[in-house]
DNA sequence: CTGAAAGCGCTTACAG
DNA sequence: CTGAAAGCGCTTACAG
């Protein structure tokens, strides 16, 4: 006997129940699929992910039997929306390609899934332009924090992310009005502290080979600022687009020789074209660093053994993505307040003669 | 008057209305929201975001602007619920740090974001251990595509992909039961391609420095089994755990000559170990290629300069990624088959003297 | 071209 | 320690 009707029609029924509908999720074990084989109720299921802590050891063991045997997984769309908790943090990274900030990115991850976070990666291209769409895009997953590269931000994103209210670090950079927490450094700094050993080393003839980017142009000015104090106010440069390029270096230090034969230091960064400009100068027969002293951003690894007169800049990729978990982490706990967190550089001569 | 109760008590009221419950995302804008503002039902303002062609431009664009006006960000946990459209899609590589993938991460990003898809990453760490436990994370997303590195995965994981019967796609390796789609390439022949090249170079002694991930004993199987082939059995080989690096390229080095002092060509993959062998080789005052021939494997870059004898072998990391992800965008689409795409690969000799 | 009603699969805030 | 009801913010499948 199908389509039985309620009996009930004494009490009022104003409104014909429409055809069913078929939508959404409809395959796949629910919830309500798990509480029925483990004759509980779907919130004791739902407890037993959230709060297991207060579910009956009995209890517990027979639901994550039948979780087991259905091969069930809870929907966090339905769980993220119920509960106004997405368990995502959103990581914006210039760019997934061979970068600086994966060492970054890697123990973020994984310390934030530790915490039970997923991490949701928005890459940024480098680009201002279609920031504002890409964060449309972020925030339409309600991420409950958000792990920025750099300080440098449209003002639109500054403000909508201020809106939004949820947690911010920015990171790999340093700033005076920070959205809201940061871990990071000075880049200005660094140019600074270049500029410095080159100085004290003798160079009176600086140039500079770099990328056009946010960080790297505040290098350029710590550096430029600093020879200017020491009376040095002119200093070739050749800025790349990125990505940046062992070619581009090499094609860098043949612009500044052909401009400034009597060039005795190159501040590169990042270090793929200091490694360029070391193998130029290789070529050309100019001894790196007696002739030229060259100072890279970025410690490569192989940097050390492929040129090893090579000055460069270390900074703890790792440290920083950690550093911004427990930033996040401590916050979404409830604890940890708006602070800023300076993890220095590191100037690395390795065998210089 | 506050509290005002409905008159209509004439008509049963069987169960009081509870108190009001504060929960979910109460604070934000909501679809309804912009509706009231633009005079409009949520469908429309719906409609405007997922099929703007079928509502009429005047109504289109008084919806965008109170859209604009009230920052309203489409909530995706309650679309993709409501829809079963999570407009995600899973990445599983095994790290961030410093990879081979990234490019392939990087292009397969950039081409599904402009297809409407986010990319979730999975980062699995090289080990099948926790691949299980990332596959619920990944999986409590509902993502619509999966992409995988790699095709030795646990049992368990293949089922687990089948059954939930969103499309696959494994990349970076080749095999004969890809579980739906792949685009990669064989390391097996990769490893005897190298050994035919050493062969024909009059390489008698070979060894192998090499990670000890899956797809590195592929190539290496391929490496050795050709040297079986040809009549060379024993190869003296140092396989080293992840992550590479040219320290323990230089060790390996270290190693093989101490244990093999005749030895006359080394397969090192990947790169980073082959720019290890060749420093260390060039320390000891054994000539590349002349004494000892060394081929690498994944094309780095600044290895063209670091080690111009080094014969490597390039894969396209970029086409995989790009082609990845139109297979899964044709599949989302309704066209596209399973199918199995060899990208191939080269063996690249630059400057061998 | 537009809208009223129902439902996607969870969790909250109670009450017991 | 456990559960019944309501609701999170969307979209589907209609109907007009």
């Amino acid at each position: 006997m199908p389509n039985e009707k309620p009996t009930s029609e004494l009490i009022a029924a104003p409104v014909p129940a429409p055809a069913r509908r078929s939508r959404g999720a409809k395959k796949g074990i629910r919830i309500t699929d798990v509480a029925a084989s483990a004759g509980v109720s779907p919130i004791t299921v739902s407890r037993v992910f959230n709060a297991p802590e207060t579910v009956a050891p009995e209890t517990l063991s027979r639901v994550r039997q039948a979780v087991a045997q259905l091969g069930y997984v809870p929907n966090r769309l339905a769980g993220g929306l119920s509960s106004a908790k997405s368990r995502l943090i959103a990581a914006i990274v210039p760019t997934a390609a061979h970068s600086l900030f994966s060492d970054t990115v890697q123990v973020f991850s994984d310390t934030m899934s530790r915490a039970g976070y997923q991490v949701l990666l928005g890459l940024s291209g480098y680009s201002d332009e279609d920031e504002d769409q890409l964060l449309d895009a972020v925030l339409s997953r309600r991420p409950e924090g958000v792990l920025l590269t750099g300080v440098a931000h449209a003002a639109s994103l500054r403000e909508r992310l201020l809106k939004v209210g949820i947690p911010i670090v920015e990171t790999w950079d340093m700033t005076d009005e920070p959205i809201d927490m940061l871990v990071g450094f000075s880049h200005y700094r660094i140019g600074a502290a270049v500029a410095e050993r080159l100085l004290a080393r003798g160079a009176r003839h600086p140039a500079l080979v770099s990328a056009n980017d946010d960080r790297a142009l505040a290098r350029r000015r710590g550096f430029v600022d600093t020879f200017a104090a020491h009376g040095v106010q002119d200093i070739a440069e050749v800025l790349v687009p990125p990505p940046s390029s062992v070619a581009l270096g090499r094609d860098g230090l043949q612009r500044i020789v052909a401009e400034r034969p009597d060039t005795d230091a190159v501040f590169c960064s990042p270090d793929l074209l200091a490694l360029g400009v070391v193998s130029q100068a290789r070529k050309l027969g100019v001894a790196v660093p007696g002739r030229i002293a060259v100072c890279g951003f970025g410690d490569l690894e192989f940097a050390a053994d492929t040129a090893p007169a090579l000055t460069t800049v270390r900074v703890d990729g790792k440290r920083i993505g950690v550093t911004a978990a427990r930033c996040l982490i401590d916050r979404l706990a409830g604890a940890g307040e708006k602070k800023v967190i300076d993890v220095g550089f590191e100037l690395v001569e390795r065998e210089t003669t």
